[in-house]
DNA sequence: CAATAATATTCATAATGTCGAATATGATTA
DNA sequence: TAATCATATTCGACATTATGAATATTATTG
């Protein structure tokens, strides 16, 4: 009587932490480096690399290596079905601010070509 | 930058329990007394009651005393509206069986006055 | 008021989750 | 291939949750 309800309430307890809402907030836009998460939450790497293992056990998201970058995306969008009520339901403001500035992150995506010097960054020297 | 996502992450781990998802389910129509959910989950009464403690903890559920039994409700319906999507996209069966048959349940709103004695019924007695 | 019915609470223990620190891995560059 | 960068994994202390058993509480009946 109660097990037919168990593969939702496992999901529930993946979503049952503030780290990894914050993190599927980021994704939500599209794909985004461990970096660049790094910068936007203020967490330490090893912290939010947890975090990440534990969301991509229950299958939301996947991720993709590109270089020394690791871009995780959303592989289930209609986890924010779930998540959208919640957040009305708690009465959070609708955009809540990422504290997020390009100056702050030192992810490639972030830090396309604009001559700012970052260790990592990829960039195009022209002789 | 994690925060604003506590409140929401304190509900989810509400709901992270099939027995509470269960109980939610029952509730779902309308008021019950618990050993009508304790004859429906065939679960420990205690258990069963701890478990609306949590739920009644977080708000989502209300109770109300008549004579011997409590009544429970569900006191934030917007609930379901996180509940349905995670259940479609968990895949589970839209009509989940209640395994439930009136002559299980002993309580007395499963058993008006149709004549069947039940430990705990009240009952109209014509001289 | 004693007995009883329905429900709640407390307690103990096992299981699980959190999170920091240290360390490991894989790709890339020099 | 050694150094480096981004990221992952492991380990351990600590906190929280789950759950059964026993007991307490509250309303009702006789």
């Amino acid at each position: 009587m109660i097990m037919p309800y168990q593969a939702s309430a496992d999901l529930f307890k993946t979503l049952a932490h503030p780290a990894r809402l914050a993190i599927l907030s980021i994704l939500r836009d599209g794909e985004q480096c461990v970096c660049h998460m790094e910068a936007m939450l203020k967490l330490r790497q090893a912290y939010i690399s947890q975090h990440l293992k534990v969301l991509k056990d229950a299958e939301i998201v996947s991720d993709r290596r590109d270089g020394w970058n690791m871009y995780y995306h959303v592989a289930r969008p209609e986890i924010f079905e779930v998540i959208d009520p919640m957040i009305v339901l708690t009465g959070q403001p609708e955009g809540i601010p990422h504290a997020h500035s390009r100056a702050e992150c030192p992810c490639p995506k972030c830090h396309p070509e604009d001559g700012l010097i970052v260790p990592g960054q990829v960039m195009l020297v022209s002789e």
